[in-house]
DNA sequence: GACAGATGAAGGA
DNA sequence: TCCTTCATCTGTC
């Protein structure tokens, strides 16, 4: 049986804050918000996660490619630009739908926005268009997967996992007047 | 199987 | 123009 890797949690700082950026061994797997109520986990020290054979080094080398390429790509959709290279996003366990929304969501260009009827539209759902507001909910790694540039029928902002405010600050950064 | 949800559209005041 | 109501679809418990 093959062994289970333990997930690796890297935070990411930004001038926003510290986002906390969680790699499987498939790629990212989740971005957390800054959170000044979590506490410090030591920082870079967490990638020593118990780093044993050459599999593992191997592992961690992959990773720490995977996050160079996030904390370049984070900083650059904070500042409203576009970042050419993402690293692998590791969707394992979700749904299909959720899975066929993201995608939908990442092929948004900086500057642009889409209303969660439009991703319905996308995905060959149109009527789902709930559906895919709650897809959007269970984003587990905002910002990178611009669940920000889903905005309601009219222009409003409709909701957000990270908070309306920080929504509407990427948005404004990215020169989208709400 | 029931319920909730980050919606959208239509109708009425 | 704004507010309310209802239809619709999917995920979660």
């Amino acid at each position: 049986m093959k062994e289970k890797i333990e997930p690796v949690e890297l935070p990411v700082a930004t001038a926003d804050g510290k986002f906390i950026a969680c790699y499987s061994e498939n790629g990212l797997a989740k971005l957390e918000f800054p959170n000044p109520k979590r506490r410090s986990r030591g920082d870079e020290s967490q990638t020593q996660n118990s780093v044993g054979d050459s599999s593992h080094r191997l592992l961690q080398d992959k990773i720490r490619g995977w996050h160079r390429l996030t904390e370049v790509a984070l900083k650059k959709f904070l500042t409203g630009s576009a970042s050419q290279k993402l690293p692998p996003l590791d969707w394992t366990g979700k749904t299909e739908f959720q899975k066929s929304v993201w995608r939908a969501l990442l092929k948004i260009a900086p500057g642009k926005t889409k209303s969660y009827g439009e991703i319905a539209r996308a995905i060959g759902r149109p009527k789902a268009v709930r559906a895919v507001g709650g897809a959007c909910g269970a984003n587990p790694i905002p910002v990178l997967v611009p669940c920000h540039r889903v905005l309601a029928a009219n222009n409003k902002l409709g909701g957000f996992s990270g908070g309306l405010e920080r929504k509407r600050s990427l948005l404004k950064r990215e020169g989208i007047k709400i």
